[in-house]
RNA sequence: CGGGGUGUGGCGCAGUCCGGUUAGCGCGCCUGCUUUGGGAGCAGGAGGUCCCGGGUUCGAAUCCCGGCACCCCGACCA
């Protein structure tokens, strides 16, 4: 195997699986399309599953758990939503398989289900179909339920993290009395959803609605945030839906509301997934390999001792004793790395796999009381007193995680447009790509025309737009919005 | 579903055109010794249905026919 990973500059997809694949973080499955998360990678998204599910429980939300299997009927009850995912279902049409004569395993076709069985795509159509049964009072509403979850989507093309034919994420539910409280729901959760990206995973993202063509099936608005990768590609990041009365209409899910009225209840649902560990990898990692939020980070400090003889491993191993007692009362995650390898195969393995910082301890700092940091954002290279760096490590991370955010950010910036000209729109695509801010005119022509001759797409129209005054950028007709256009994973 | 590519020890590849010793190289792995402040060195060793099925031939990784799988690029998508 190679040294490195392929340079970003080169090649940046096959960078991005190589960083995948040698910092531990995933690896292919055997069935097309599907991943084995590793150990490493796992424990990031535990990491990132704790952070949102600890903000989901804070406002209110419980988690539980529904069926993977949904009867095939159920998808066809609400138009949109069977348009939107039938082209993608894994579907179980047999309950067992038997030996032949010749020794070979085949479906019994014996066993052919009467009612065919989908493998959840999204798991609208279940829980409504359970909440009809939980539903009757204004006094049940509202209802916030959370479920973390596989689902199967059979995809096309597949690609690590970003789109899996199976993945992990969380899906929430809710069902409320009235239209504007659904409608705050929805868009407290895209808050939700920025803090998670900003604050945890330092990951700068533009909070908007979605256009009519890139909306979720069956919504009646999809709100996303959209965040840039290393590339000057979108991602979405994490979606949130107010699902009007579409599901409770297609379910009957009705309530009495406090006058005495039957009236249908009002749904949002909201989901992130494994698509945030790519949007990680993408948005910090450089030719080095992964660099992880601290506060997320599996491994905040990796420990690397340095030693020639038995004697400096064990005067090491004491000399560490003390602080590693000191990091633990200081809640830090640290691991150590007494392998055999030598100390340059250990720096350049744990960068790999992100660890924001190394604490090198050699002879020489046991002599003189101190330790060398070296920070994974910067590079920089820190000699510190061996009683004080426990104290100063939070102080540190929380500056590290600050800094990847700022950079991030810088980044973003530098690579968004505002212009007023097709021909500087195209210039842009064509060239280095970024997100581009300009006007629309609020029609699917328009927006279909660019997508077919730019590749680029409406990532989303911000909550801060200002269309006043600006013209389309397509027809030259004033524009109904200002709108993130950027081609997109 | 179109277009392109690849299937050979764990990984990356050479060998295939032009059939012929015991299928080779790098990395990794195992054992031992020496090493260790930016991917250590030497010595020894283990590990292979050459994707699958037919065919041609004295002889097939190599030629012919048929299949399968995966990857990349496009249309669809969290």
């Amino acid at each position: 195997m190679a040294k490195g990973v392929t340079p970003r500059s080169q090649d940046y997809a096959a960078w991005y699986t190589d960083v995948i694949t040698r910092a531990g973080l995933a690896d292919y499955g055997p069935v097309k399309g599907t991943m084995v998360i590793k150990p490493y990678g796992f424990s990031l998204w535990e990491h990132i599953k704790a952070s949102l599910d600890g903000m989901l429980r804070e406002s209110g939300h419980v988690n539980a758990y529904f069926p993977l299997f949904i009867p095939k009927s159920f998808l066809a009850r609400e138009a949109e939503h069977v348009e939107g995912f039938a082209k993608e279902c894994a579907v179980v049409t047999h309950t067992r398989l038997k030996a032949t004569e010749d020794g070979q395993l085949i479906v019994d076709p014996e066993s052919r289900l009467e009612e065919e069985v989908i493998v959840r795509p999204t798991s609208e159509t279940v829980i409504w179909s359970m909440y009809k049964k939980w539903i009757q009072s204004y006094r049940d509403l509202p209802l916030l339920i959370n479920q973390w979850a596989n689902v199967v989507r059979w995809e096309m093309r597949t690609r690590l993290f970003l789109r899996t034919t199976e993945f992990l994420w969380q899906e929430g539910h809710t069902a409320h009395a009235s239209a504007a409280e659904a409608e705050q729901e929805a868009r407290k959760i895209l808050d939700i959803y920025r803090r998670l990206a900003e604050d945890f995973l330092a990951l700068p993202v533009i909070t908007g609605t979605k256009s009519e063509a890139e909306k979720f099936a069956g919504a009646e608005h999809t709100y996303a945030i959209e965040a840039m990768m290393g590339d000057r590609r979108a991602l979405q990041a994490g979606t949130s839906h107010n699902l009007g009365q579409n599901f409770a209409r297609a379910f009957q899910v009705t309530f009495q509301n406090e006058a005495n009225e039957e009236e249908l209840v009002y749904a949002t649902s909201w989901g992130v997934s494994t698509r945030l560990v790519g949007a990680l990898i993408m948005a910090h990692g450089d030719d080095k390999g992964l660099r992880l939020p601290p506060r997320i980070a599996p491994v905040q400090v990796i420990i690397v001792p340095i030693y020639r003889q038995e004697r400096d491993k064990t005067s090491i191993q004491d000399y560490l004793t003390p602080l590693k007692a000191r990091f633990e009362e200081c809640g830090i995650r640290f691991a150590e790395d007494w392998s055999d390898n030598s100390p340059g195969f250990k720096f350049n393995e744990w960068e790999m796999k992100g660890v924001p910082l190394r604490l090198e301890v050699g002879p020489r700092d046991v002599e003189n009381g101190k330790v060398v940091l070296v920070r994974r954002d910067t590079g920089e290279k820190l000699f510190r007193e061996v009683g004080r760096v426990a104290d100063e490590l939070p102080r540190l991370l929380d500056e590290i995680q600050t800094e990847l955010f700022r950079q991030a950010q810088q980044f973003r910036d530098q690579h968004t447009y505002r212009v007023t000209s097709y021909d500087e729109f195209k210039a842009i695509l064509n060239g280095d790509g970024g997100f581009i801010r300009c006007g629309w005119d609020g029609t699917r022509e328009t927006e279909a025309r660019i997508k077919e001759e730019t590749k680029a797409t409406i990532r989303c129209i911000p909550f801060d737009e200002q269309p006043e005054g600006l013209t389309c950028i397509y027809s030259g007709k004033p524009a109904r919005h200002e709108v993130i256009f950027a081609k997109a994973y």
